[in-house]
DNA sequence: ATTATAGTTCGATATATGTCGAATAATAAA
DNA sequence: TTTATTATTCGACATATATCGAACTATAAT
């Protein structure tokens, strides 16, 4: 996971989704709590491309989670791991 | 931070150093809550030049601190530091 | 003063990582 | 069915990183 976060487009991204994420709430997800692959590479100035390795990077080691929407996928984090992420810091 | 985090040997060595950690106790130092360079090596398996390398990167980020004692030189991790890490996983 | 112990710095090198663009896949719109 | 939009996968390549051993520095012991 520190590795995931070591990256400073994938630190960004967490960032940016983490800001609107609620304790406790996995699977809810709104236009304020989530984005899109192509917005973010957008805010990042890199290519989709990129963008995509890096959500998928995030993914794997369970710091966001991902849904199909249409031709879209929204992208938020994972309230669970966060905690965890926290936790591991404690004491 | 997490960049430094993100090495296997470095992780390791934070959390040998972390489990002895007392909070806000930044100068506190004992044979319990420290360890030496080659110490550390020695537990990691890895020469002990790599491990003064490591030690570098932990400190030049702030998450730990050194001190010599004669011949050989302290390590413990910053408290401050880590609860600053902790804060950045909160809300 | 010489030797021993502990640590640091430096150079070399192999491996890992980040990035892009092209090709491909999935979904929606015309 | 064709075209447009969004995202993923893949290959190539440049850069970054981790590691070691040799040389050097600092301190302690003899």
């Amino acid at each position: 996971m520190f590795k995931a976060l070591s990256n400073p487009h994938r630190l960004k991204i967490f960032m940016r989704l983490v800001s609107c994420c609620k304790p406790g709430t996995v699977s809810y997800v709104d236009e304020a709590s989530s984005a899109y692959v192509g917005q973010l590479g957008e805010e990042l100035g890199v290519v989709k491309s990129t963008v995509s390795h890096h959500i998928k990077e995030l993914k794997r080691v369970g710091i966001i989670r991902t849904e199909r929407r249409g031709q879209k996928v929204a992208c938020w984090v994972d309230p669970y791991t966060v905690e965890a992420l926290k936790e591991f810091f404690t004491r």
